[in-house]
DNA sequence: TTGCCTCAAGGTGCATACACTTTGGCACGA
DNA sequence: TCGTGCCAAAGTGTATGCACCTTGAGGCAA
């Protein structure tokens, strides 16, 4: 068995692929390491090798290294000079952090975007977002990708508050509070229905909060729902650890969120 | 009179100089161009030249676009396909957004640093910041570099603070907050004497709560303390803007608050 | 066996050359 | 005068070569 390599290379089988959409290669690499991060497909503290990573994407290492010097500015990978760039870890501790700042954060999104009101489009597609919910949890027998689609939903909610709150900085903030990977796709793997359901009544009131243009009202049902929403995680998170008790120092990384 | 140009090429009169105590040239011209940003040397939405700027450093293009993709990466910068990297602009709005956001996460980082106690050189910082700003302050003709001296004094306090929270998250997201060209620095400049003195008065309540280990107080009087020096600063901003009427339209940018 | 030194292989930092895109000016025609 | 298309200059995107640093294996001595 294979105990834990503090410093491991990454990318024993290729976890990333190229995107072709964006218009310089350098933009493709960005995305596509970027979203293998945020999957957890490249394993943390493990050293990036540039010639191996732009073989594998046919690209030559000039590209590789302006999308890692980018992912490393986004806080997503460390630099170390003359070592190069290592997938950033993320403890427990900052998992727990990310959550009370993303209640505060998106608390104050809800709070601005009841001050400026929603656009035309903003509103649809947060009404959008509860009918989606609302009929996805009205299925008599529940579906079993519930989970997952429900994701999608909570994700266009969210978004869409977002764009109401019209600030870019709180968008940055916010990439910040998500970039731990499995803890935004994810958030809704391993909340059982009720869970859910709580969630999403919690989104009928946010919103008509941001409708009726009460932006304290609207702040504070924020916060607790994403301070409820980490209530849950950790629970999970507890059993998870409890179920594999071996090693229980890996404590430290989150891998196991997945 | 040059009249405002939309995209005006920046680096007239070299503002960057490198800085040459960092192990790279990547890390110097970083280092440098970061500076020279939140110094506000280089006008917003100003193109960056990448052969001029490494001529003016005496490097090649390479490590000056290493570090261009990492301050774009941080949000200092913008970056156009094909077109490069653009200094990034901050609108009005933006700047209130950031302190909203400031007050809540440096509140956070009371909390934390409450429920987490100081360490001993934390502690000893502290009430350095706090022995030195009641000496500086109690001068009877008060210096005329007084608001710059307190201005050194209130990083200490609220960097020693942000240490003992101990998140890195935090750190991350304060500073996005405070990558806003001249105000982090220069948050004492353009207030009166009774204005620092209040807002010293501030810490001094502030570290007895983090002393006394109290989560909640000491959160809400750091987000009070945040709330109102961004009151007092758009005061003073307003004043400046009224002084200098012509183009009222330049209220997008904030290069008047030097 | 243990510790240290050497050295070669691997990997990153930087400079440079070249291809491709953008941009601004100029000529031409309506 | 104005719009349009072309073209050259300027500037960015990418590949590649080489210098330097790091790293780990092997030899040597204590």
């Amino acid at each position: 068995m294979t105990s834990k390599a503090a410093v491991q290379t990454a990318s024993s089988e290729e976890p990333v692929s190229l995107a072709l959409h964006a218009r310089t290669r350098a933009l493709q690499v960005t995305e596509s390491v970027r979203a293998a991060l945020l999957d957890g497909k490249l394993p943390a503290d493990s050293r990036i090798n540039e010639v191996q990573l732009a073989r594998s994407l046919s690209v030559s290492r000039t590209p590789i290294r302006a999308a890692l010097q980018t992912l490393a500015g986004e806080g997503l990978l460390d630099h170390q000079p003359n070592r190069g760039f290592v997938v950033r870890a993320f403890s427990m501790g900052e998992i727990g952090d990310a959550f009370e700042m993303r209640a505060l954060s998106e608390g104050l999104i809800c709070r601005l975007a009841a001050e400026r009101g929603l656009s035309a489009e903003q509103d649809l597609a947060m009404r959008e977002a509860l009918y989606l919910g609302d009929e996805l949890l009205a299925l008599s027998p529940t579906p079993p990708d519930c989970r997952s689609r429900y994701s999608a939903i909570n994700v266009q909610f969210h978004l869409a508050l977002q764009q109401a709150a019209d600030s870019r900085l709180l968008a940055d903030v916010l990439r910040l509070c998500n970039r731990i990977p499995q803890t935004l796709t994810h958030n809704v793997v391993g909340f059982d229905l009720p869970d859910i359901r709580r969630r999403h009544e919690n989104h009928h009131k946010i919103y008509h909060a941001v409708l009726l243009r009460e932006p304290k009202a609207a702040e504070t049902l924020m916060r607790a729902h994403i301070v409820s929403l980490k209530a849950s995680l950790m629970r999970v998170a507890a059993l998870a650890s409890a179920a594999k008790k071996d090693d229980p120092a890996d404590e430290t990384h989150a891998q196991w969120l997945l």
